[in-house]
DNA sequence: GTTCCGATGTACT
DNA sequence: GTACATCGGAACG
């Protein structure tokens, strides 16, 4: 995966990442649901223009935005197309493929299902914090292929909104059991 | 199984 | 002050 394939707009590489394979130092797995955000969508940090926090979102493509949501949490996303600055894929949760004894204990959880099911979540589990805002998602730590088994995305609406609440920006991988909430159902 | 609610930091009005 | 791209635990069925 290359610089490419972030130059483009969040709603399409969005539903392009599921089902790509994304590790920290080696821990992770397989992307099941990301959802969209760009510089003209009200529910997106980009919206009202650059900022000290959403710095990363107008910078090149391909980079990782971290920030921190209700204080205790941190969200990972990727910075997308350079041509409609402020535009990222926030990466919601991971079939958990590699590391899953290390995940575990971060996460104080047992059930696999569990692990990476959310944004807050997928971070604690990979380790993910603010050290990583503005590091290039295709060097250390991060390892990122490109899917090769093709399945079929679902989208939704995003979740966690109150502004663009009507955008049907979540992907997700149909009938996928690590979700970070049963699939809604739409086409 | 479900629903409800508080935690807790920070960006922004 | 208010809102927030969330989560886990308590209470309930």
């Amino acid at each position: 995966m290359d610089t490419a394939f972030f130059d483009r707009p969040a709603e399409t590489v969005a539903p392009d990442l599921i089902g790509a394979l994304f590790l920290v130092n080696g821990v992770g797995g397989r992307i099941v649901e990301t959802e969209a955000y760009d510089a003209e969508d009200p529910a997106s940090h980009s919206f009202r223009g650059p900022s000290v926090r959403n710095a990363p979102m107008f910078g090149p493509p391909g980079r990782a935005y971290v920030y921190r949501v209700y204080g205790r949490h941190w969200c990972f996303n990727v910075v997308c197309d350079v041509r409609r600055r402020g535009s990222a894929v926030l990466v919601r949760a991971l079939e958990p493929t590699a590391g899953l004894g290390l995940m575990s204990e971060r996460r104080g959880v047992g059930e696999v299902r569990q692990l990476c099911a959310g944004p807050g979540r997928l971070c604690r589990a990979l380790a993910i914090d603010d050290r990583l805002n503005g590091a290039s998602v295709f060097a250390s730590p991060f390892t990122l292929l490109d899917k090769t088994i093709v399945r079929r995305v679902s989208h939704s609406p995003r979740i966690g909104v109150s502004k663009g609440v009507e955008t049907p920006w979540r992907f997700f991988e149909d009938g996928s059991r690590y979700l970070s909430r049963r699939e809604p159902a739409t086409a």
